[in-house]
DNA sequence: TAGTGGTCTAGACCACCCG
DNA sequence: GGGTGGTCTAGACCACTAA
């Protein structure tokens, strides 16, 4: 490769490739746009595809990179800041219209997450509501939340009304709005978007997302648990009022000037 | 494929092997024990090593697997859960000992990537400290941070002291505790590490990483940026007292019983 | 139907670790 | 030196999208 470096430590070639691709985007690309495809990016640069779509599958994971299949890859806009900060939602999303396309089932503990049902301190007998919603921002889906909710935490929701679906959600949700919140308890980790998130997320399953999973605390004990899978690619999540600013994208060139 | 499912939607073979073998650790293997070699397990599987490599790829992502150039391929013990709530250090790890290895260098803000220089309100100009840093928990590094701070930040700061190394830093660290801290900002984000990281995190370069940006408010102004990047395979970031529970690794198979 | 990215193969060689 | 995972190749076919 004609660079001005000594063949001292062998960079690997997609490690090179993604630092160039990296360079091109900032200057030569404006977001949105269109790259070649990968065949021809692939032969322009002399390596095989697989080699190409090592370094693109970075830049994705990094969000530089938005590739579907059947159109093409593109520049992805900067992420956007999604606030997951406790004040934004004291009981997940009541007030504003963030969540969407909210559905309930209920069923036994069994149809949780085993480390869902280890975080109930007690009452894991019983009946367990599940909601399923959707976090919407600029028009995107962002989020695919699973919210767990014994039955014991809501003892006044009405039996009678429809057994599932949206109209059930809102009732689990008001009930939940009606109870004091003493605390909650945040955690954020890497994961990959089961088949079922990633059809919400319109992402492909496997896609790398970041799980945030709360626990609800009234009166000492867990009330509900919350599951949220936030698209990496596209999301970072604040806490704090630092929302509308960007942080750098963190590749290896990061550092540049 | 002999397995009980009809040909109507045919998945992808690495996301049926990751299934497969993901069930397999919980049942067949205990944490620490290591798996047949990438080439064995192939062969096993009827499958050629790429695809093999696809799906131990994705079970390294979720923390499952942890892989090692000339020594093999063991089973991860479960995420450790990782403390970045406010409490824990109002200014970065002043007073406790799981930041290590302290260092510092000064120079201008050209220094620092373009979007941290961004987050500082005014005083572009001046000289710039960044203090680089490494995060034990049990004997592991966990996260390496690269704190910005404004020379205007820390007037008082002997100038006569070495102009770096480890002495320094804890003297940029020693001056920052004393200021009056206003509040502070967070964002987490999904980043590849870069090599200087990486080495230190002891990955590979482009290994995932959670990285965390916190802005320290003081007197209105931002007096330091830190940026801090988080194993993602060892780490779950915890923002409360729920740093000892596991969660579940967020796989398709979660849902599982 | 043509073009895109996604999956898969059967090889090869390299960098690293350990006995 | 022998075994491990990491990189790379040159193909092939498939699933999806849009004209």
């Amino acid at each position: 490769m004609g660079t001005t470096q000594l063949e001292t430590v062998p960079e690997p070639k997609y490690w090179h490739l993604k630092t160039v691709l990296s360079e091109a985007l900032d200057t030569d690309f404006s977001v949105g746009e269109i790259l070649p495809n990968e065949r021809d990016l692939a032969a322009r640069f002399g390596v095989a595809r697989a080699t190409l779509r090592q370094a693109l599958e970075q830049l994705e994971l990094e969000g530089r990179l938005h590739r579907r299949r059947g159109v093409g890859t593109t520049v992805a806009p900067p992420r956007m800041g999604v606030d997951v900060s406790t004040s934004q939602h004291t009981w997940p999303g009541t007030a504003d219209d963030v969540w969407q396309s909210a559905d309930c089932t209920t069923g036994t503990f069994a149809a949780a997450p085993a480390a869902v049902g280890r975080m109930f301190t007690a009452s894991v007998d019983g009946e367990l509501h599940t909601v399923r919603r959707t976090r919407m921002t600029h028009g995107q889906p962002v989020a695919a939340e699973l919210l767990y909710v014994p039955a014991a935490s809501v003892p006044e929701l009405p039996a009678i009304e429809a057994t599932s679906g949206p109209v059930r959600a809102r009732s689990v949700l008001r009930e939940l709005q009606r109870l004091g919140l003493d605390g909650q308890d945040r955690a954020v980790e890497l994961g990959s978007a089961r088949a079922d998130d990633a059809k919400e997320l319109d992402r492909l399953p496997g896609a790398p997302v970041l799980v945030v999973t709360t626990r609800y605390f009234v009166g000492g004990r867990t009330a509900a648990v919350s599951v949220a899978t936030y698209r990496a690619d596209t999301c970072r999540l604040t806490f704090g009022d630092s929302g509308d600013l960007e942080i750098s994208h963190h590749g290896p060139a990061a550092h540049a000037s």
